[in-house]
DNA sequence: CGACAAACTTAGCGAGTGCTAAAAAATTTT
DNA sequence: AAAATTTTTTAGCACTCGCTAAGTTTGTCG
């Protein structure tokens, strides 16, 4: 194979056929694509936070029963006062029901936010241990990849871990 | 193998080997280790705009010659003011050394800097092909994955890619 | 019941990152 | 060399997400 669509090269190939370092930077990318790609990491890390809320309080609720502000403070490794501002913001974006003073729960759609994250992630986690990631650092690896995986990438993912946990 | 280090499990082991689903989440890591993940991500986003925007600045440097606060406001899809806010910080930290109304370069550190997220990203883009992404997918989705992925990960992205490359 | 502790909320600060609008400097064109 | 254009800088606004400090509410326990 050595080379998918040629006909930029009518015949002088550099001979060093292609891959063998190829430095994926050797020409960058045009300036309204790369503006794209920025761009996608932007929009990921505007919901970045929000589905990790999200994910964390449907894991408690299913864990514990109950998922309770503190809790919460104490497993994302920040302020009750922080956590107080999150879930009433999550609350206007309709991801989360609560009563004031009262634990917290999820909408319908925050559920399903819920799930769709955890799936995501569960994935992702499973892929890293099938690379061959040790489990701590696979976990820290999953919670910031999980958000900038495409969908694409994350069957592919999947497809991976799958086939190296039976045989081939 | 199946098993890389035991030592933990004396005999009963729980049967139903062990992948198999495994949730991933069946139970909830300890608080300070869950606390510690969500604060590696945030860390990683602390310094994630600050790796973009030298690494560009290298690039541009290498492939045109000049680092232009245009161009780069341009490939990263923002407005010159806020390029120009970023430049000013990234002189302060010491990554960019420029006069005003000229363009940019690198400092030692910036060219360190500039190097090593280059060679990161570029790890993990060839990777993601190697996985079977196309090259559109696979350059959005490294940019974003480059910042949350350990040196391990890495070592075994790079590892994979190489397999994939030639025969195995 | 009353007191004390724990949990939750609110107010206000600081840093970061996006924007637009307007001014200043540099560059290019005429 | 003057004018026009482009580039860069500055000022000021908005929003997000950390924090501490101070107040409210809730829950527990003697
Ligand atoms: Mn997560
Ligand atoms: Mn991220
Ligand atoms: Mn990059
Ligand atoms: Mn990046």
């Amino acid at each position: 194979m050595a080379s998918a669509k040629m006909g930029s090269m009518s015949r002088s190939e550099p001979l060093r056929s292609r891959n063998a370092e190829q430095k994926a930077t050797d020409v960058l990318p045009p300036p309204e694509q790369h503006a794209r790609q920025y761009a996608a990491v932007r929009s990921a890390h505007e919901t970045e936070l929000i589905e990790d809320y999200v994910e964390l309080i449907g894991d408690l609720l299913e864990h514990s029963g109950e998922a309770r502000a503190t809790d919460v403070a104490a497993r994302m490794g920040v302020s009750q006062a922080t956590v107080a501002r999150m879930v009433r913001r999550l609350n206007e974006l309709g991801y989360v029901s609560n009563e004031p003073y009262r634990s917290l729960f999820l909408t319908e759609e925050g559920r399903r936010m819920a799930a769709w994250s955890r799936e995501r992630h569960a994935i992702v986690l499973q892929f890293l241990r099938a690379l061959g990631v040790d489990d701590a650092t696979a976990r820290i690896d999953a919670e910031g990849v999980e958000h900038h995986v495409s969908e694409k990438t994350l069957e592919l993912m999947q497809r991976f871990a799958n086939e190296r946990d039976r045989g081939t």
